[in-house]
DNA sequence: TCCAACATGTAAGGAGTTACATGATTTC
DNA sequence: GAAATCATGTAACTCCTTACATGTTGGA
């Protein structure tokens, strides 16, 4: 078993719920995985080509409403499903961990006024909307009766988002305080 | 101001404290931004080289220790300094999360036995010891006589560390406990 | 009238990693 | 005797993003 590319896994197990085009995962990847992974069409694209060429989906063309363009609809294979399932057996790499604002921080002395502030401020805004998004989804899915094979894994998911964003919250009010001064 | 890449603000900002060589900012960032970011020695040593093509940094080599190879220390100039607090004045891009723990709980329907408990528990073991690595310092800093204009933002990308670590911790024993059963 | 959503794809380019080359010294 | 530390650098390669190209429909 070579390198393997994680986008591939996104999107095949994507495929492995229910057929969908490119467009679809893209979507998808925003709504329900937007707070631990995201992808690009410049990048779902390519890997579908990939996927297919590997035998691991297979596709067919939709000539769907009109004006539209053509839908190309991906299904996973056999082979793919054994494929998704071979992901599994190797431990993940190590994380290498790339935090941008936090780099910011820690080089704040060479920051000028505000700008550390400002930049925080903006995060907790966004950690504030995502936790609430987060909250709200699993109002929902504590709310409907259970939804089978997948629950377990979706609620771990959506747990660790809200344990997480909720001490981001927290620290990044604090530290929003502690820079704008007693 | 054209692109930014974090890369050679990570590697200025280490240099405003104090010249370095490339071996020098890798053990740094090791040590002491290891909980936030990462870098490669291949990449180190060909931005090194650019930002001196740039006139951000300047570089002698210290013919040192019989035997081994001579060191290439690197200091930060006057417009080294001007570019690191530009760097500020943007915003930073926005965050893509890409976690592919995550991603594997996500689709962890599709999981043989066992892989998913097996990675949790070993991520829940690296997060413990680096936040016990955190507390320690932490101990140490507020034990420590004030550390100057610097301590403030050491403690931020600190008390963020121990924060989400934390919640990380708790996370994942629970996750543990979940998968592995009553 | 303009924007969002629908829909696919390519090209260019930068970011960043791993592996390789090289080799002495110190520590366990 | 092995492994870690010190020390720099290049080459090959993958990953992934942004920008571009193209065009319709429906809603505010």
């Amino acid at each position: 078993m070579a390198q393997v590319n994680p986008t591939e896994f996104a999107i095949l197990g994507l495929l492995a719920e229910q057929p969908r085009s490119g467009y679809d995962i893209k979507k998808e990847v925003g709504e329900r995985l937007g707070h631990f992974w995201s992808e690009s069409f410049g990048h779902i694209y390519p890997m579908l080509r990939r996927l297919r060429t590997k035998r691991l989906v297979s596709s067919r063309t939709e000539r769907s409403t009109a004006g539209r363009p053509a839908r190309r609809v991906y299904e996973i294979t056999e082979r793919g499903r054994a494929a998704l399932e071979a992901w599994f057996v190797e431990p993940p790499p190590p994380v290498r961990p790339r935090n941008e604002l936090l780099l910011r921080i820690f080089l704040g002395r060479h920051a000028p006024p505000e700008t550390l502030a400002r930049d925080i401020s903006a995060y907790r805004e966004q950690v504030d909307a995502t936790l609430e998004r987060l909250r709200e989804v699993r109002r929902e899915v504590a709310a409907s009766p259970d939804a089978g094979e997948d629950a377990l894994y979706w609620e771990l998911a959506l747990d660790y988002g809200i344990e997480v964003f909720t001490s981001l919250a927290k620290w990044s009010a604090r530290a929003e305080r502690r820079l704008r001064g007693p």
